[in-house]
DNA sequence: GGCTGAAATGAAAGCGCTTCCATTCTACGC
DNA sequence: GCGTAGAATGGAAGCGCTTTCATTTCAGCC
C-alpha cells in the first residue's frame, strides 16, 4: 500500500480523493466533479488546471461513492450458464464490446444451468445495484422473478423467445428450430428419427418442436442416457452408439448442440456409416469446429455475437429512458447445410 | 421502479434500506449490520427477528454503500484477451467457481490482446475499488504497471512465468514450451522446421523458445503472412499451404494454438500429406476438439481451469493477509501425443 | 444483593462522491 | 455606468452502509 503519488507534494495518506484534487487545483469539489462528468460546464482554463492535477496525482475516481450518490453505477450484470465451449462465449463478447463502448462494465455471473444458483447470483448482483441485468433464458424461479421485477431495473432475457418477457427479450424460438430441423430431415425421409442432447429448458424446447413436427409421422427415439447440460462429446458418442446398436433402417438425428453432434458423428464415422445416406446428423450452434469435422457438420446457425450486441443495445436504450424498445427482439437462425444432413 | 415490498406495511418509497429494517425490527442500524455480517455477535432472538423482517421486505443490502464504508468490495476483476474459442474461457470458469465459493464476484474485462485497452480497462476497473485484480500475461504498459502498483491491491498475473511478477504470478514458461516441442520434433528428425501463429507476447515466447532450441541445427521457417492474435483456422490453413508450396523435404511445424494447428492440419490432410511421416504438427492448448481432428492433434496440454483456480486461491489468500503466497506459482504442461507428431 | 466481566446493543462520525440550490462572475446592451 | 441574463462556481446535505467507542444488559459468583 504505497502512496500512489510519486511527486514530492504527496497530498494525503491513502488514495487520492476528489477533495484532494479540489484542494490542489484551488476549486471546490463540485467543480472537480463537473470537470470529470460534465466538462462542458467548466471554464476551459479551470478544466485544464484540474486535469493537470488529476494527471499528476494519478487520481482514479471512486465509482462506489459516485454510484452511491448518483444511483447510477455504469455496471451491467449478465448471467449465463457457462462460457467455455458454449454458445455463450461470443454473446458475452458482443455484449462486452457494446457495453464498454458506452462506458459500462460487465459483471459476469455463471449459473451452471442451475436455477437456484441463478437466484443466488441475482441476489448478489442486485446488491451491487447494476443499471441493468441480462439473463439467459426465460425460465426463472419465482423468487428470482420477484426479486428482479422488484428491483425496478431494465432486464433483458437472451437466447429465447416469449410473448411475455420480464422486460425485454432478445432471442428466437427454440421450438421453431426443432421444427425447422424436422422439416429438413423429413425432406429426405428417414426410417427412424431421434433426438439426443441436454436437458436445459432451451434444449427441451428444441426437442419438443422436433417431436411435435414429426408427430403422426414418426415416433422420435431418445437414447436411454442421463445427460445434463452442458452435454459433451462423450454423451453424443455414447448416444449414437446406442441408437446405432438398436438397428432398424436409416436414421435422422437432431443433436442439442454441435458438441454432442460431434461426438455422435465420431461414432458414426468410426462405424463407417454413410452420411447423409444411412444416417443424418444435425447439430445446433454452428460452433467454430463444425465446418471442419469429417464430414463437415450440418447444423443450425445463430449469430451468437449478435445476440449480445442486440441485448446490449436494448438495455442501453432502456437505461437512457427509451420507452420504444420492443418487448421481443427476434434474431434469425437457419440451417447450414454441410456434409451430415 | 415499483415498490419491492408487496405486503401492506410497505415501509418507505424506493428500495428498502438497512435503516428500514432496523426500524421494523426495533433495533438500531448497527445491529442489523451485524446480523448480516457477523451474526455470531447478535443474540439469537434478535437475529431471528431481524431475519424475519429482511425476508418479509425482500431487503437486498447495498454493497456500494457497504464497500464505501468498509473499503472492501468483495469484487475481483480479471482481464483476459478474449473468451470465445480461447484457452481463457476455462480459466475464467475456474476463477469464478473459486471466487463465488468465497463470496466474491467477478468483474470481467476483455482486452482483445491490446495493451492500450488493457490500460483503459485497468483504470475503469480500479475505479470500482476491487479487492484484487487478475491480469493475463506479464507484459503491460508502463502506465498500467504504475497504476496497478499505486493502487496497492493484490495482483495476480496469469498464463505466464516470471521471476519478478508485479505481485504474484500463476503460469508457466512459454519459452520452455517452445523448447519442449522442439525437442519432441527433433527426436524424429525432420528436414525442415517451421513455426506458425500469432504475435502476442506469449506466442512469441513460445516461438523464441522453439527457435532457440533449434539454433545451430536448423533454421526455423516462418510463413510470410500477417497474423494477429487470436490467430484463426484460416490463418493456419493459409500458412500451411505456403509452407507446403515451398517444398523441400519433411517438415515439423509448431503452431501457436490448436485453432491454427487445426487449420494447418486441414490443409495438409486435403493435400494427402502423411502424418507424422512427411509432416508433423504440434498445436498448443489441447482444446476440446484437438482429440477429434483427423488425424487427432498432437498438442501441448495445460490445465486451463487450474490456472483460474490457483489464481483465485492466491488472490484470496493475499486478501486475507497471508504473506506466504509464493511470488511465482508454476503449473505443469506436457505434450499430448496423438496422431500428428 | 451487589459486583464483575463478558455479551449485546447503540450513537456518532464518516467513507467519497453527486445533487440541489444559491451565489458570484462575466459579457453585453442601452 | 448600470442592469441583466447566462455562465461558472460553491455550500450543504445526503446516498446507505461500517467503524470506532461508549453504554447497557446479563449471567455468574462471593
Amino acid at each position: 500500500m504505497t502512496d500512489p503519488v510519486k511527486s514530492r507534494q504527496a497530498p494525503t495518506r491513502g488514495p487520492v480523493t476528489l477533495a484532494d484534487i479540489a484542494r490542489l487545483a484551488n476549486v471546490s469539489p463540485v467543480t472537480v466533479s463537473r470537470a470529470i462528468n460534465t466538462p462542458a460546464l467548466v471554464k476551459p482554463r479551470t478544466l485544464e488546471a484540474i486535469e493537470r492535477v488529476i494527471a499528476r496525482t494519478g487520481y482514479v475516481p471512486n465509482l462506489l461513492a459516485g454510484g452511491l450518490a448518483s444511483r447510477r453505477t455504469k455496471l451491467i450484470a449478465a448471467i449465463v450458464p457457462a462460457v467455455s465451449s458454449t454458445i455463450f462465449a461470443e454473446t458475452i463478447e458482443g455484449l462486452n464490446t457494446e457495453l464498454v463502448a458506452a462506458g459500462y462494465q460487465l459483471l459476469l455471473g455463471l449459473s451452471g444451468y442451475d436455477p437456484r444458483r441463478e437466484l443466488e447470483l441475482t441476489r448478489a448482483i442486485l446488491a451491487r445495484r447494476p443499471d441493468g441485468i441480462i439473463l439467459t433464458g426465460i425460465t426463472h424461479l419465482k423468487e428470482t422473478r420477484a426479486m428482479l421485477t422488484g428491483a425496478g431495473l431494465p432486464i433483458v432475457e437472451i437466447w429465447d423467445s416469449t410473448p411475455s418477457p420480464l422486460d425485454t427479450a432478445v432471442g428466437f424460438s427454440h421450438a421453431a428450430v426443432g421444427m425447422l430441423v424436422a422439416d429438413h430431415l423429413l425432406r429426405k425421409g428417414y426410417d427412424r428419427y431421434a433426438q439426443v442432447g441436454a436437458n436445459d429448458p432451451r434444449a427441451v424446447q428444441r426437442r419438443d418442436g422436433f417431436v411435435h413436427r414429426l408427430a403422426g409421422i414418426a415416433k422420435v427415439e431418445l437414447p436411454d442416457l442421463e445427460m445434463s447440460s452442458p452435454s459433451t462429446f462423450r454423451d453424443g458418442r455414447q448416444a449414437m452408439a446406442q441408437l446405432l446398436d438398436r438397428g432398424g433402417g436409416t436414421l435422422g438425428v437432431f443433436c442439442s448442440s454441435d458438441v454432442v453432434a460431434h461426438g455422435a458423428l465420431a461414432e458414426a464415422y468410426a462405424r463407417g456409416c454413410r452420411m447423409p445416406g444411412d444416417l443424418a446428423i444435425v447439430g445446433f450452434g454452428d460452433f467454430d469446429f463444425a465446418a471442419h469435422t469429417h464430414p463437415p457438420l450440418t447444423t443450425v446457425r445463430i449469430d451468437r455475437r449478435d445476440i449480445g450486441t442486440k441485448a446490449a443495445q436494448s438495455i442501453l436504450r432502456k437505461i437512457a429512458g427509451d420507452e420504444t424498445v420492443e418487448a421481443m427482439i427476434n434474431v434469425d437462425f437457419h440451417i447450414v447445410m454441410r456434409g451430415t444432413a
